[in-house]
DNA sequence: TTAATAGTTCTATGAATATCGAACTATAAT
DNA sequence: ATTATAGTTCGATATTCATAGAACTATTAA
């Protein structure tokens, strides 16, 4: 059974944080991985960027502490570590994402 | 007299603005100026990096919006757009410096 | 006018990043 | 055992980025 590594809460950097969402595709992974709780990756096909390209995005959030990654059979499901964001770094990730859902582009 | 471009409040995006955020010298000047108000570079050297490097973080800094630009004789005088990306990205700036304030490195 | 000051712009470089296809791994279904 | 599924890892590429030194610009001071 394989077991994928997470950075502890404590460990987190609010740099590596920024730099994670600073991109538009893993920002809308993010906000969608909010809005439906858990999530496996096939819901983000509508990207139209190769398996693996995905693959490194959500990888780039694990490593930040964004997104924490379980193994259920064959799927990968993803959340939010949303709790321990907040208590690290404090309404960022709320306002992030409620500036994001009044974006244009 | 020259003039240095900006980039209007409606035209701001929020990637850029996180991506802007993302590098700790850069960070730690946008803290540095919401601090002490109006400021010229000369009070970053402590960063020991060369002129040209500040420079450059400058103006990633003033294209993305977080900062504004005014010379003033031989000196440039830099300050953070507050209010502006308060309007367009409420919470996010001031969020990003508190935590920032209890960071360990 | 000449020199000093403050910062930009140009050019170069090494490191990091976003992307992809191909090969691989682990689990589930047949 | 074979095949299908879901995603990772590897190797390559093209782009972006942080950095620095050298040359340049604009203003002030002498």
């Amino acid at each position: 059974m394989k077991k994928i590594p997470h950075p502890r809460k404590e460990d987190l950097e609010l740099c590596s944080v920024l730099s994670a969402l600073s991109d538009p595709v893993r920002l809308s992974i993010v906000k969608e991985l909010i809005g439906r709780g858990e999530c496996n990756c096939s819901f983000f096909c509508g990207f139209s960027l190769a398996k693996s390209t995905m693959s490194h995005h959500f990888k780039v959030l694990r490593e930040s502490g964004l997104i924490m990654t379980t193994i259920k059979g064959t799927e990968y499901i993803h959340s939010v570590r949303k709790d321990e964001l907040d208590s690290m770094f404090p309404g960022v990730l709320d306002s992030v994402l409620k500036s994001y859902d009044k974006r244009s582009k």
